[in-house]
DNA sequence: TGTACATCAGTGAACGCGCGTTCACTGATGTAC
DNA sequence: TGTACATCAGTGAACGCGCGTTCACTGATGTAC
């Protein structure tokens, strides 16, 4: 059947929608596009009228996935009150919340290890994503001069990421706090130096 | 055919050293049993003779490799000079050399996220695995109670692996060892508060 | 306005492949007598 | 000492399954005339 002029549209971003939940807490290998077709009540077929292969949607999940998670810490930075925006970054990244929203969370925590495993050429999409949140991030961090700020802001979100990442192991909650909250204060120190 | 008495204990040794390198390469889901046991020279029916299933071996292998690095983090802060073992234990694990061997390396860098995918029965193996290698650590960093410095391992240790799993993404040499040299100089100025 | 045709998002069977696991079998050595 | 049997690490075919991808097909709607 034919559909409206925005129906195709609509139906690839429903797709990059679900399937960056589904990356994200099954990982690239655990999520299976079968699967992610019936979601959405559609059959597997008809993927590939939107994606080239499974490999160019989990790019474009993880791109989508990045800038949203920055989105969200800008805003979480930009209505804190005068002073704390630093606070805030750190404090929502490390939200328990955040932590066991794995599906909706940072997609650098969920996947860098498996992206790092992908042939050379397949990575400079993901490395690109990763090259604008940096950027995109840098401005709030403090520093003595650029390069410093981009080294301290590299290292506090990989670090913040593999910090969640490990979190997420622990299945009791009570752990999970412990460790972000330590963290939390770790790293705030950190970055204020 | 029969073998000597130790013949079966070797073979499994064998078996786990092997399995340890490949999961940490190329991850839980890239590294089959068929692949494994023909680099050892073996088929793959044999492989039940020595475990259970898949996953008993990836969890031996994950132990196997934490108590490896906990050995040689023990030894770089013990064969350091006089009061720079924190420095010795950040510049190891931050190393170029560590990032680039994958096989040989951290494995919970390399395979943390997949690790809290799985349920929460098969990850009480890994956990202990874990808290041992965060105690064996612990004694070496400084901080005013036994909690904080436990706390302080913790982000330290969790934040390292974060950083090198993300280092290890890219492709060219100057990049990581950028994230690497920015990374050693924020965990050092952190630890020593 | 009405008719014939083109379009193309979506369908679902099929393909090829690799995987973890099982199982009947092998055969050199150890053990019982 | 010699013989018959038991053991068991390792073999390799087979099973069942799920996966990514392909492809001939469908059919409602847009377009050409």
């Amino acid at each position: 059947m034919r559909y409206g002029p925005q129906h195709k549209q609509q139906t690839r971003e429903r797709i990059v929608r679900a399937a960056a939940r589904r990356f994200r807490s099954r990982g690239g290998e655990g999520a299976g596009i079968g699967d992610l077709m019936r979601d959405l009540h559609l059959t597997h077929g008809g993927f590939y009228r939107h994606f080239d292969s499974k490999e160019s949607l989990f790019a474009e999940a993880f791109e989508q996935s990045l800038r949203e998670l920055g989105d969200r810490a800008v805003d979480a930075i930009e209505h804190a009150p005068r002073g704390d925006g630093l606070k805030a970054l750190i404090d929502t990244y490390l939200d328990i919340a955040h932590c066991d929203d794995v599906a909706g969370g940072c997609p650098v925590a969920a996947l860098a290890a498996e992206i790092a495993r992908r042939p050379r050429n397949s990575r400079v999409r993901f490395l690109q994503a990763l090259r604008s949140h940096i950027t995109r991030m840098e401005r709030y961090i403090p520093g003595a001069s650029d390069q410093e700020r981009r080294q301290k802001t590299i290292a506090l979100f990989t670090g913040m990421a593999g910090t969640l990442a490990i979190a997420r192991a622990f299945p009791d909650e009570k752990d999970r706090r412990a460790i972000l909250d330590g963290a939390k204060a770790f790293y705030l120190a950190a970055v204020r130096q």
